[in-house]
RNA sequence: GAGCCCGUAGCUCAGUUGGUUAGAGCGCUUCAUUGACAUUGAAGAGGUCAGAGGUUCGAGUCCUCUCGGGCUCACCA
């Protein structure tokens, strides 16, 4: 018989392995077969894509959330009699995961620098192969009921050939594109990142008034003056029209140059003096400026390379760093008396790396990209069809906004850990190409190919390999296979999101055979808002471009989930819950329960202690219910089914629930569906009918009845506890099906 | 500057085509308790659904405006 209380920690390692051992979460499992062929829903096909979490990464109660609400919709699916299958997975994350690795490598005295870049992936490799059992551990420990013998790492070999493939498609369709423009720099990081990625940061900071000939102007970057190719203002300000065209002589630190003045309606006369000074390869508006004058300005001179240090071109300041430098140079310019005034209090937003914080540096650098109107305007037409639904607080049209908007993609990253782009030059053909690499006597070499190649062999560069950075008109090939020993590969690799945003159908095309064909596209993606632009929105696009269909037809996107307060949950505020402890103190099921009931699609939820306190007494209610009701049972076990006042009333009510919680879970309304059920079963079924059935009013069997309908409506909610009841109720012979798992859902 | 979301009980939040006395959890008050459960039960206090106007037989729900909070994007060098 049933202890008094449900205690969590005794039974869940074992029902999930019971689920394993009747290998329930697999489609072509016998157990789930024969329910399928009971169902009248059998032929329907319910697939879910999990979104693959780091692969070396714990668990933090974001991924709780994603794994609860799905675990709800692929239980409830299969339970239905669907075809179903939910395909679990990590990902490589590339800079995330490097990020890490190197503050490793910091721990050790070492840096990226130190190694060619197989070496460095090698051990990244061996790193995440240490600690991806974590994430896929703990993904078990919150009960996913999702297929194993289908999981599958960004980084396997048949995944990336698929990526690849796609790549070559997009190639020969014409929408890839190599170029030189600015990119979202992180010295630090020592990659770009696309716009997504870029964080602002309000700052005060200083505008200098420095300056130039017969004007002043005012700048927050006075380092970047070695990089003035021109000045600018505005075309209709009177102040300055007969300068418009004219070439003035302004005095500097490293003497004296001259600058040529244009017009351009990009310059707001309001501001500061009227005049900028344009500075192409350091911001992106005086790139934009610098393209639409270019017959009037020379080439655009680079002052801050990719180290975040000043270039030769900044004469004496070269090799400063970007604040070190903009400190000195105030300095020198206010003894040469250039500096006019300074505007201390000067507020603005400053890019930041979204990874490690430090400022982004507008950079030129030659870089692949994908042209984006095409498949962003086909994810439009299917909105526009009804063909996807966005189930999320607006964020629907949030993503339209994005559709609308979105400029192409950068997707070259300077990290190793990575899928390495299918690209191969020709060394004859590259000689210019900028080269770094370790030589054999663990020598960290740079220069141009050409001059390499006299001192060194082709062999000892490709071993030693760290960066290629091939000219703006580099010729290329685009290959799978490595076309021979006289090309080299390019060193980028792949933005994650490349990867990841064709997760849907890579998984699915291989897999088991046939997998593809059974399960796209997918039914529902469900992850969290915050990476609606990053990943759903570019799984939109690249799954209609590859197969010609949306990859998934409704889109569930979950807020965050907030401290009691409210607030964000951060490290450094320490209000940040950790799964695995509430899932150890409370049980599995009172973390789900406590996460999704009454969340709403696309808003954010505060739990605390004690709506997990509040989810576990449920638990425990269940436990006793269910053993007031065995214990009856067997008294009663002699005397006649008699019919009592109020059973009609009960099966009726009792209907009327297991409809309306299966109309809320089909429609999505998953935290109205918790909510219904927990008040129905606490403050209906158990304060009411099993008082009314002590009086005698409620026949002992149908209530039994009831229990077996609670157990099924809940079990996708809290699995462990209805299925711990219901192995006890398979123990005493007093229910046909086996497993609840895969057991028929009521009608 | 633009867009989006939110404002319902002391706190955290549900309330999807507008429809009987507006709900839950936690907290609070009083009482109960040997046929399951104190991780319990019963009863109760507590809301002019941010404010104003409008549509309607009827508005927490739809429209407009105002105020307050949050998020995102874009930005003036």
């Amino acid at each position: 018989m049933l202890d008094t209380q449900y205690q969590a920690k005794d039974h869940e390692s074992q029902i999930y392995k019971l689920w394993l051992d009747h290998d329930c979460f697999n489609p072509d499992s016998k157990i789930n077969q024969n329910l399928r062929a009971k169902s009248k829903k059998g032929q329907e096909s319910y697939s879910v894509i999990m979104p693959p979490p780091n692969a070396n990464d714990p668990l933090h109660v974001g991924h709780a959330m994603f794994v609860t609400l799905e675990d709800i919709m692929v239980r409830t699916a299969r339970m239905q009699g669907k075809d179903t299958v939910w395909i679990p997975g990590t990902d490589h994350a590339g800079i995330e995961t490097q990020f890490v690795f190197e503050k490793k490598l910091k721990k050790e005295g070492q840096s990226r620098f130190n190694f060619d870049r197989e070496t460095l992936f090698k051990m990244i490799w061996d790193y995440v192969g240490e600690n991806s059992a974590i994430a896929v551990d703990q993904i078990k420990k919150l009960g996913a009921s999702a297929d194993w013998s289908r999981y599958k790492f960004t980084l396997d070999q048949d995944i990336v050939k698929t990526v690849l493939e796609t790549f070559t498609k997009m190639n020969d369709d014409g929408l890839v594109y190599r170029t030189n423009r600015l990119v979202n720099f992180c010295p630090k990081c020592g990659t770009a990142f696309s716009n997504l990625e870029v964080d602002h940061k309000e700052q005060d900071t200083s505008l200098y008034y420095i300056k130039y000939g017969p004007f002043v102007l005012a700048t927050t970057r006075p380092e970047t003056k070695f990089g003035d190719t021109g000045l600018a203002v505005h075309p209709d300000d009177k102040r300055y029209q007969q300068y418009i065209g004219q070439e003035i002589e302004v005095e500097g630190l490293n003497g004296n140059f001259n600058l040529r003045v244009i017009a351009d309606e990009m310059v707001d006369p309001e501001f500061g003096t009227g005049v900028v000074k344009i500075t192409p390869y350091h911001d992106f508006n005086d790139f934009a400026a610098w393209q639409r004058h270019k017959a009037e300005l020379p080439e655009p001179i680079q002052v801050v390379d990719f180290e975040g240090r000043l270039t030769a071109a900044a004469g004496k300041y070269a090799r400063l760093k970007v604040a070190v430098a903009r400190e000195q140079i105030v300095k020198d310019l206010e003894e040469k008396g250039l500096l006019v005034k300074v505007d201390k209090n000067y507020h603005n937003n400053l890019s930041v790396c979204y990874r490690c914080g430090n400022p982004i540096e507008p950079l030129p650098l030659p870089q692949f990209y994908i042209k984006v109107k095409g498949l962003t305007d086909a994810v439009s037409q299917r909105l526009d069809q009804g063909e996807i639904k966005v189930y999320g607080a607006g964020h629907d049209k949030i993503l339209r906004h994005w559709l609308d908007n979105l400029e192409d993609w950068n997707i070259s990253r300077q990290i190793v850990w990575g899928i390495r782009l299918p690209i191969w030059y020709k060394i004859e053909e590259n000689l210019d190409a900028q080269i770094t690499f370790i030589d054999t006597e663990k020598q960290r070499v740079s220069g141009k190919l050409s001059e390499l190649l006299e001192k060194y062999s082709i062999d000892e560069i490709r071993n030693g390999l760290q960066n290629i950075n091939a000219s703006i008109e580099a010729k290329y090939l685009v290959s799978q296979e490595n076309p021979g020993d006289n090309y080299l590969q390019e060193t980028d690799t792949f933005d994650t999101w490349f990867s990841s945003s064709q997760w849907p159908f890579v998984t699915l095309m291989n897999n088991k055979p046939g997998d593809f064909e059974r399960f796209y596209p997918t039914a529902t993606m469900e992850t969290a808002y915050d990476i609606l632009m990053f990943w759903v929105m570019r799984m939109l696009m690249m799954g209609i471009y590859k197969t010609g269909k949306a990859p998934f037809k409704n889109i569930y996107l979950h807020g965050l989930i907030r401290d009691a307060k409210g607030q964000k949950m951060s490290k450094s505020k320490g209000n940040v819950v950790n799964p695995m402890e509430i899932s150890e103190k409370y049980g599995t099921d009172a973390l789900r329960m406590a996460l999704i009931i009454r969340s709403s699609a696309g808003l954010d939820k505060s739990v605390s202690d004690g709506d997990f306190k509040a989810t576990r007494n449920l638990s425990n209610k269940l436990w006793n219910a269910s053993r007031f009701i065995l214990l009856s049972k067997e008294e009663n076990k002699e005397k006649p089914i008699a019919n009592c006042s109020n059973d009609q009333a009960f099966e009726e009510k009792l209907q009327a629930i297991t409809k309306e919680v299966t109309k809320n879970l089909e429609s999505f309304q998953i935290g109205v569906a918790a909510d219904t059920l927990y008040n129905e079963f606490w403050h209906w079924f158990c304060d009411q009918c099993i008082e009314e059935s002590k009086k005698g009013l409620i026949n002992q069997d149908l209530m039994f009845k009831g229990l077996l309908i609670f157990l099924k409506l809940l079990h996708p909610f809290i699995p462990f506890v209805t299925e711990a009841i219901w192995q006890e109720l398979v123990k005493e012979n007093l229910v046909e099906e086996k497993i609840l798992a895969s057991s028929a859902w009521p009608e």
